[in-house]
DNA sequence: GTGAAAATGTTGTATAATCCAAATATTGGG
DNA sequence: CCCAATATTTGGATTATACAACATTTTCAC
């Protein structure tokens, strides 16, 4: 009877090769196949099938001629957002940075969207002050000279690299915005809803807090309901989408008297 | 008589393009020459020659095929260049990092070794919670799920990617710690001493705040002296270094208490 | 406008990395 | 010790990238 040590120990020296190179990665960005091969004494081939393997566990990135750690966020790499996809979102970006007049004060919450807003807000430089839970819009802003950016406290979420939790929470209940720009997981007739757990109270405060309100929200968002509702459609001031939304969600956000922002 | 223009405003498409280039790095550890050159609606040629001046005015590194971030865990701005010393900051961090006991509360600052740290210690996995002011450190921590990371809130300082201002050391006065890892731009007979406006109250709180403190420290920064002091030698429990400091400082620090560890 | 300078694009060639398949070496169980 | 399974190496064809030289476009001061 062969015990199942084939499975449990699947080779020491394959093994320990591939933890040095995770922590390799640990330590610096980008590791390159050559210089890997040449320290462990073994073929490109070698490491490039374990990278392989290890790219298919979801442990580094591959690129041409090396691997790289995975982005600290849960930002797609370039081949999975689709081209269009991001074009969508940039323009929706530049829209909503049109809205901010100098001199104001913002909350800004996490989202791949809102990056790109962040984006034209600090290439524009319109002076302004933005308080935001997300580290990408935060270093976004940062770019800009003339944007003082305010960040919320709380607890780090790895996979969104945004802060959550009650300290988040009083932290912008303790601060009042001219407008607010979020996004979200859905918009329906309801309302917006988020999938993310703990961002949905974010944006509730971020919403309470600001005297206008912003959703940013790509059109494959429409009609849809993500796991917690954050406010009814009252609670927006304007929608800034890429695409009117269809009858049935137009009928209700003009009834909710809703302005809704096309980009493009 | 020609202005001084030409130098003032080199051109905004190109410089714009590549922040967007250095952002692009924050967010993920690598990028792609195709990748970029199809975002930017530019040639590879382009985009080649963005990467060589980066990379000579050391703000990335290049690879076959595209450009990684520095190793180094602080961003370099365009006046600083010094992105060597990373194997001295990294015998100090796994150091630093095994003194951490499963199950601690530690405070962590802004810098360079600091992230060094860190990084050991989501690697390690050693269970703890960490308060910290910094985007880095809260991001290389972020990777491991036994770590429990609290951001602070303040004012974004994008030299740094820290937070800093009174809304943090606020925040850090409502917080009780075991263990507090600092680092500093200079260690004297006088005490340590930070270079970076805003930095040294930081310092200051974590270290009121914490049991026992330590100070991460290489060679290079004893005996000189920063902008402004943050404690004096008592206020420290160790030193962590690259090499036993010179008779003087080593004389002062035993005078004081102050434990010493030196790394390899 | 106009011309010079800078930035970008294009092209061709050298170099490097990938992929594939077959051969060889290593490992662990019996 | 041998066998079978798995790793690893090797070589050559294919593809991607690097680099340099030159052509083109853009920018901006005049």
């Amino acid at each position: 009877m062969s015990k199942v040590e084939l499975s449990i120990r699947p080779k020491l020296r394959k093994r320990e090769r591939r933890q040095q190179i995770l922590l390799e990665l640990r330590l610096r960005p980008h590791v390159r196949i050559s210089d890997l091969s040449e320290r462990f004494g073994v073929s490109t081939e070698t490491i490039r099938r374990d990278f392989e393997q290890l790219s298919s566990d979801g442990l580094l990135d591959r690129a041409h001629g090396g691997a790289s750690a995975l982005a600290a966020g849960h930002y797609p790499t370039f081949d999975e957002r689709a081209a269009d996809r991001i074009e969508e979102r940039e323009k929706i970006g530049r829209v909503a940075a049109n809205l901010v007049q100098p001199g104001e004060t913002l909350m800004i919450d996490s989202g791949s969207t809102t990056v790109q807003l962040a984006r034209f807000l600090a290439f524009d430089g319109t002076p302004c002050t933005v308080v935001t839970n997300s580290f990408p819009v935060a270093m976004a802003l940062g770019q800009s000279d003339t944007i003082e950016v305010i960040v919320c406290p709380g607890d780090y979420l790895a996979s969104e690299a945004a802060v959550i939790g009650t300290d988040t929470i009083e932290f912008l209940d303790r601060h009042s915005v001219d407008r607010c720009l979020i996004g979200a997981s859905a918009l329906s007739k309801g309302g917006p809803s988020e999938a993310v757990r703990g961002f949905a109270a974010i944006k509730r405060a971020m919403l309470r807090r600001s005297a206008v309100s912003h959703l940013l929200i790509d059109r494959e968002k429409f009609g849809r309901r993500g796991l917690s509702q954050f406010g009814d459609l009252g609670d927006i001031t304007s929608v800034i989408s890429d695409r009117v939304p269809d009858d049935d969600l137009g009928r209700a956000l003009k009834g909710a008297k809703v302005e809704v922002l096309v980009a493009q």
